[in-house]
DNA sequence: ATATATATCTTAGTCACTAAGAGATTTAGC
DNA sequence: GCTAAATCTCTTAGTGACTAAGATATATAT
């Protein structure tokens, strides 16, 4: 008993540590998107463009839950600072793909150096062994939390009277 | 040699890993101020608020890096939703502590189930031993994160023609 | 007491977003 | 093959969250 205590402190610890840890991310990212000088949603894109690689501007709406109007504000706006570049499908004329212009992004990618050379200290202090179990994490963790973002977004469809009633934990103290 | 080398590599599976994952946590935080039908700051000032506790307005504005004005709009969106409440620090009466309405904002803190219960199921599968590195993780890069935006920012305080290195076009009007 | 500093709010204007639908191209049904 | 429906991106009009600058109120220093 005194065990599984032990396990749920260590849990809810570990649950708030991610929690801020990922708040602080947020925040960096809203950084690199002030210095570079362009908006939020724009560098999102080029983050996505960069995991990707070529995707189709429906793509990216789907991926980052704005709409297709929106997309094209933005694609406007990154091609207009040649970030990237529009290319048509030849093989079917009404999609349009997106492709990083790697010379120019490689300047907003620089913004990243601070954040690596931080996560590469860190990383330092891991034996390989380590490592492999962080990267088992980030891998699972990111499954669960695709996961986790289909599941919410169902509700979306669902009728707010009609929602399962979720179950929540209670409310941590307040500090 | 061949060592390093598959150091290396892991190092570079982390980084996208840790990368996508952090990009997917993102979107679920969009998606659940979607499904809240309230704006992405004001998500990101209640998660302060639940992480900090009861924070005065200027503290969120530092935090979140909006304007103070801004924060006045966060703020009013809130109240009237009810998730808020404004109480004048009688010490001195300039200040407005921001807190937090535990029944209302409970109801925003279930769209973070579905999330909580993935990542339980991952921790699920970790030793006590296991988690404890993760936190130790967690909390070292959330440091390294932290100190990392700082960096950035000072960048923010350069003329962009002074700045090291990068030479990034201007793409919106600077402040 | 006066001046300066600090904390929040107000105002005017800007920009990214949505909703709805247009335009262009592909696919399906006959 | 021809028409209708479906798919993909872009356009337009309107909305709302943001910034910059300054107003207001309170606190601190000289």
């Amino acid at each position: 008993m005194s065990r599984t205590k032990a396990r749920t402190a260590l849990l809810e610890e570990l649950e708030e540590a991610m929690r801020r840890s990922s708040a602080q991310g947020v925040l960096y990212g809203q950084t690199v998107a002030n210095v570079a000088g362009i908006a939020n949603s724009d560098l999102e894109c080029m983050d996505i463009l960069y995991l990707e690689g070529r995707v189709t501007a429906g793509r990216l709406a789907e991926v980052t839950g704005l709409t297709t109007g929106a997309i094209t504000g933005v694609v406007d706006r990154l091609e207009k600072a040649g970030l990237v570049r529009r290319e048509r499908d030849e093989k079917d004329r009404r999609k349009v793909f997106i492709s990083v212009v790697p010379e120019q992004a490689m300047k907003i990618g620089q913004l990243y150096v601070p954040m690596q050379q931080a996560m590469e200290k860190v990383f330092g202090t891991y034996s390989d062994q380590e490592l492999r179990l962080l990267l088992r994490f980030a891998t699972e963790g990111y499954k669960g939390v695709l996961a986790a973002t289909e599941a919410l977004k169902s509700l979306l469809d669902t009728p707010p009277e009609k929602r399962p009633d979720l179950k929540l934990k209670k409310l941590r103290r307040q500090p």
